[in-house]
DNA sequence: AATCCGTGGGC
DNA sequence: TGCCCAAGGAT
């Protein structure tokens, strides 16, 4: 099946119209956030709202206005600065990312989508993000909102599946604008569309530039029927634990001496788990005898 | 392919 | 009040 080459030339045109009038002023978006400052904030925001992540990201940008900024400090002071931001391995993969790009990349960002993609912590989205957001090309940019757009404007769809699949990539690609410059604009209207507008729980379906041709107004905004979108429970799991052990650690100034961790959590035998799983991990370093700290050197390649 | 990995705000 | 959700990635 065809989408009419006219009905994506006015999408294009009423999203990028929308976008010009109502795109919020992110600090990563103005042009001295620079490559660097788009891959710093394509980290923080994985999973995470942009309200939580602009306070951390102007410090991390002050602290660390270069990738060999960061890559010269211990990957400990970048599990700091994260806070709680969530998922710290993040912001070891960030400091990872830093110093693959010191070595390898001459200190510059790479603007080729195969070298972002080879670098930790940077998948499928985020390197497409990068090399759109930042370089202005044109790729396929499919993170949760522009998937949620698609679905509803196009498919007829009220959410989309829980994975990326091929046929939401293929639909992405044939809608992505010919021109590179509007390719990457389309790529930044649509997520700000599904961040704004078309959001998850109570779409602003009155204020949506494309709301005469949106599929899933059309057809009656269908109820989702697939298999029930289960979010992850929380309470009481190891992350919840990791989460407690690492909060001491990141305010420690001094190694905690395992008996400081062992009041996070009562149970021994999932607090031991959740610590070795840390450790594993590289988010955490035992320093001698049951005494631990944030990572002072690089794991091992 | 299904699970794991944090944290907090909104309704 | 729980539950859903938030610019995903790695295994």
């Amino acid at each position: 099946m065809k989408t009419d080459h006219c009905v994506t030339t006015a999408l294009h045109s009423s999203l990028t119209a929308w976008f010009a009038a109502h795109a919020r002023d992110l600090p990563w978006r103005r042009p001295e956030a620079g490559a660097w400052g788009v891959m710093v904030s394509e980290f923080m925001l994985q999973q995470t709202p942009v309200s939580r992540v602009l306070p951390v990201y102007e410090q991390w940008m002050a602290r660390w206005p270069r990738p060999a900024d960061l890559a010269a400090e211990p990957p400990g002071e970048a599990v700091r600065a994260w806070g709680r931001l969530g998922y710290p391995r993040r912001a070891l993969r960030l400091h990872a990312a830093a110093a693959a790009i010191a070595d390898r990349h001459g200190g510059e960002v790479p603007c080729d989508h195969a070298a972002l993609l080879a670098l930790p912590g940077v998948g499928e989205y985020t390197a497409a993000a990068v090399a759109s957001f930042a370089y202005g090309q044109r790729h396929a940019v499919l993170d949760t909102n522009v998937r949620r757009v698609l679905a509803r404007a196009l498919t007829g769809v009220q959410y989309p599946p829980n994975a990326t699949t091929a046929a939401e990539r293929r639909l992405a690609q044939r809608v992505l604008p010919d021109d590179e410059a509007l390719a990457a604009r389309w790529a930044a209207a649509t997520m700000e569309l599904g961040a704004l507008v078309c959001t998850a729980r109570t779409p602003g379906c009155g204020r949506c530039p494309i709301a005469e041709r949106c599929a899933w107004r059309l057809a009656g905004f269908p109820e989702h029927d697939g298999p029930p979108r289960r979010g992850q429970s929380y309470a009481g799991t190891d992350r919840q634990v990791r989460g407690k052990l690492l909060a001491v650690l990141r305010e420690a100034t001094a190694p905690v001496p395992r008996e400081v961790l062992d009041r996070v959590w009562d149970e021994p035998v999932q607090r031991a788990r959740a610590l070795d799983g840390l450790v594993a991990d590289g988010l955490v370093e035992p320093v001698a005898d049951g005494v631990y700290r944030l990572p002072q050197r690089a794991p091992l390649p």
